[in-house]
DNA sequence: CACCCTTTGAAGCTC
DNA sequence: GAGCTTCAAAGGGTG
């Protein structure tokens, strides 16, 4: 009768003695575990940012899960025990036994929270370091539309692509120089950029750039199209990927019988490509997106009405597209110290010398009509009237703080998409032996703006129209010219207009002489 | 399959 | 220095 009682205490004895040395393993074990995170993050901060918030949280868990479920073992099994991992879980104040005290001199925390908990903090604030930094945040607000922009994939485009009307949920291609208009834009050291590997000294737009435009992804990366640095870059076109026209588009043997070995050499050379001007990078952005917003594929068509659509951007959005191009021309030069446009000069010498040729061909087929379609698809910023009354003031440009820096021919500026072939319609009829027969390019062009040559043959006597026969340089307008609400500009343009309206694209086709 | 078309801008060339 | 030419991208169209 009396042993009963007396091994249940026992027993009892016994249980609390374990329960005693495993709460004493623990606290060995908790003080082992922070030894070891504190000399991990004293010697291995990078592992500790990565591994350690994982570490603790499975401690954490482990540790809550099987005290608490050990606890309420206890508590099951024995009503009447005090068990030491429970206290915290029934009642903080309720006194410890004494012989259940801590003798290990280790802080005793609750059994839910890391003893480490004050330390740290598991906000994203402090735990993500894949989180660029709002100034990194691919997240940008359209100018436009205001709405946040994510990063577009990169599969889409591979440059500047804009998803084909997302611009308000796709990010701006050039969102890096966005960012990066307040503060200085090239950080070149004092000595130039003569460092062997130019990108180990290029600022971050720099960086970025040459990530963008010139992943090597446009480019096979044979071992010619590697630039000096050993970076691909995609103005370099191998011969074997893009070949030049009427060079090597020969059959090898064919090649080892005409070609002489200086041109062949000539031929391995890696063809640098001209760095893109802003209007390029304009297109390579907005293309995606006039091609899905219409349902038009030819480029010619496409080009069209990007042009349009570039003259009804306002001085500030184009003045992004100049600072980029201007960006890359910097980079190019700095890649390409010996690069000169002219290197890629005369690479069509038989589409040179069949020039003359092939204006009558061409002459037959000005007829193509891009009009309708882009009036279908194009932007009510593209109208005609939005031609005539883009911002593409001068006066504009010059305000802007974004303004490029003053080149003139990023200064110069189309008053009028329907401009230009007026001046070479000039050509056409004033200098026939030069403008119209040398240059194919020009005369296509001529030829292939149809608006130019009824106007002028019915208004022949309009000698005040000049202003509006080429782009204009800043230098050489003065300021009542740059004065937008200009009169003479104004009538200037009004007449041009009516001009125009006259004598709609559609309707107008080239008058071959 | 090579070239054209079409756009704007940069740079080279020519006079 | 003005004017002209070439090239850069793009991809459907054309011979």
């Amino acid at each position: 009768m009396l042993e009963l009682p007396v091994n249940h205490t026992q027993k009892r004895k016994r249980f609390l003695e374990l329960v005693a040395k495993w709460q004493r393993a623990r606290q060995l074990l908790h003080l082992l575990v922070l030894i070891v995170l504190f000399y991990l993050f004293m010697i291995f901060p990078l592992i500790f940012m990565t591994i350690f918030p994982l570490v603790c949280v499975w401690f954490c868990c482990l540790n809550f899960f099987f005290f608490f479920s050990y606890a309420q073992y206890l508590q099951m099994k024995w009503p009447l025990l005090d068990v030491p991992g429970s206290t915290g879980l029934k009642d903080s104040r309720s006194p410890t036994p004494g012989h259940l005290s801590n003798k290990v001199p280790v802080v005793q925390h609750g059994h839910h929270v890391h003893p480490l908990t004050p330390l740290i903090t598991y906000s994203n604030d402090h735990f993500s370091p894949g989180t660029p930094p709002s100034h990194l945040s691919p997240e940008i607000l359209d100018p436009k539309t205001g709405i946040p922009r994510t990063p577009h994939p990169s599969e889409l485009s591979p440059y500047y692509p804009l998803s084909p009307g997302a611009v308000g949920s796709i990010a701006h291609p050039l969102s890096w120089f966005m960012q990066q208009q307040g503060q200085p834009m090239y950080s070149i050291p004092p000595g130039g950029f003569r460092h062997p590997y130019p990108a180990l000294t290029m600022n971050a737009s720099m960086s970025s750039l040459v990530s963008s435009r010139f992943s090597p992804h446009m480019v096979t990366p044979p071992p010619h199209s590697l630039h000096q640095t050993g970076i691909p870059h995609p103005a370099i076109v191998s011969p074997a990927i893009k070949q030049e026209p009427g060079s090597n588009n020969i059959s090898p043997s064919m090649h080892a019988k005409s070609l002489v070995p200086q041109k062949k050499e000539e031929d391995k050379k890696p063809h640098i490509k001209k760095p893109l001007n802003a209007f390029m990078l304009y297109m390579k952005e907005m293309r995606a997106k006039v091609v899905a917003e219409c349902t038009l594929k030819e480029s010619a068509a496409i080009n069209q009405i990007l042009g349009r659509r570039w003259h009804s951007l306002s001085r500030e959005e184009q003045a992004k597209y100049y600072e980029l191009a201007r960006k890359e021309r910097q980079l190019h030069s700095q890649l390409y110290p010996g690069w000169s446009a002219r290197d890629n000069y005369r690479k069509r010498d038989n589409k040179a010398d069949s020039k003359p040729e092939d204006i009558s061909i061409r002459n037959t087929k000005q007829c193509v009509q891009y009009l309708p379609s882009e009036k279908m698809c194009d932007s009510p910023a593209s109208s005609q009237g939005s031609m005539l009354d883009s911002p593409a003031t001068p006066s504009a440009a010059l305000a802007s703080p974004a303004a490029p820096a003053a080149t003139h021919s990023e200064q110069a500026q189309p008053l009028s998409l329907t401009t230009k072939p007026e001046g070479r319609m000039h050509h056409h009829f004033s200098l026939p032996g030069k403008a119209s027969g040398s240059s194919s390019s020009s005369s296509s062009s001529s030829s292939s703006q149809p608006t130019i040559s009824v106007p002028l043959a019915s208004s022949g006597s309009q000698p005040s129209t000049p202003i509006l026969t080429r782009p204009i340089p800043f230098t050489s307008l003065n300021n009542s010219m740059l004065s937008p609400p200009s009169p003479f500009h104004q009538a200037a343009l009004h007449s041009h207009h009516a001009l125009f309206q006259s004598q709609p694209l559609s309707l107008v086709t080239k008058t071959t002489e």
